[in-house]
DNA sequence: GATGGAGTAGACTGCCCAGTCTAACGGCTC
DNA sequence: GAGCCGTTAGACTGGGCAGTCTACTCCATC
């Protein structure tokens, strides 16, 4: 098994693997050695699919950042629609795939600027927009108080990951994600942006 | 004035300069040479200093990390002092030297684990601390409503550094720290953790 | 069974680097 | 002026790496 693990045609999937695991647990500095012999392959053939190092590595990135792109669908109502993003959201970001490509990208950002550039949009930037159209709705709608939803939403992604993340980048050690947690974010995010006043239902 | 800067005593002094600018512009993989070249001085005499590589690394990450602290003073009403932390936080942590240690601890953290968690208790969680205790302090006088001072804490720095940080670290742009941005935070964090409600003076 | 494409092993080039060592220099004190 | 200390320039060692090149092996197709 060890001998011949070759189809010959997901060679190139093998790699993307074997190089991802390798960024992420050493670094762009990996040598391209160690990804041959992770993927059991060939020096030269690392060159005949991805050109250079430099290439292989931007695939590796744009794959990684697809890999923790969180959507969110607003059928409920708000909180628990906001919970349900949140516990995904941090789940992704939180986890050891997720911190990793942080890592790296932050890393070689002053390296690869136009990659870099590109992960920001495709990832941060994206959940971003997709989470304040979602809130603009919602102050339409009246469940929210109006404001601005760009704001609202870097507020509360920023709420969800950014302590919990610099803990997992410097101490190294993985952050309880738990539910509870999560839920008294979104509360605590909630309790901003609630309706102006309850005029309507409450004396 | 190139041909002789050497008053011999400080010559610690313009290494630990020196060293600094190079990691923060070119990352840890910086040539000792070249850091030498910068500051005037002999490689042999970076030994004579600091031991090796690491040891000099280690201590411009121990000075960097204070460099960027920021302590609050409390006097005037929340709102104030909250404000003026605020402000003097974001000017620290999105100044161009901020962004710099962050993504050289976050991209060494793997190879220097002890430093890393050095860099966190002393940065991060330092702020944090202090920033509780004074949000402790004004939920017992009634200022703020009654909860956890530490998740207040954690949230409130995320609020105020969290997408900026990113967008500076990605983009390689400076981040508009502008103040009336600012305020907009303060303000959300005020609305959520407001005293419960005014039962006292209102009907 | 010849051809060609893809993969492989490994040698090789050219480069860079951390850290050591040596010999010499300059200033300081006694 | 002898001795010492910190500094200096540069050679040197030992190592690593990206990327190229060559000669070879399969294997599928025709």
């Amino acid at each position: 098994m060890s001998a011949v693990p070759k189809p010959t045609a997901d060679i190139h999937e093998r790699l993307l693997e074997a190089a991802c695991a390798a960024f992420r647990e050493e670094g762009y500095q990996v040598s391209i050695d160690r990804i041959a012999a992770r993927a059991q392959v060939a020096r030269q053939t690392i060159y005949n699919h991805f050109g250079s190092k430099e290439g292989l590595f931007a695939e590796v990135m744009r794959q990684g950042v697809r890999s923790i792109l969180v959507t969110l669908e607003g059928d409920g109502d708000v909180r628990s629609t906001l919970l349900e993003f949140a516990l995904a959201y941090r789940a992704k970001v939180l986890s050891p795939d997720g911190i990793a490509i942080f890592r790296t990208m932050v890393a070689e950002a002053t390296r690869f600027p136009a990659l870099a550039r590109q992960f920001f949009r495709e990832g941060p930037m994206r959940t971003r927009r997709g989470l304040a159209r979602y809130l603009a709705r919602a102050m339409d709608q009246g469940q929210l108080r109006r404001d601005d939803p760009a704001l609202a939403a870097k507020l509360f992604t920023a709420m969800l990951a950014d302590f919990d993340r610099l803990q997992a980048l410097f101490t190294l050690r993985r952050t309880a994600a738990d539910a509870p947690k999560t839920a008294q974010v979104v509360d605590a995010f909630l309790r901003s942006f609630a309706p102006d006043a309850p005029k309507k239902d409450a004396p």
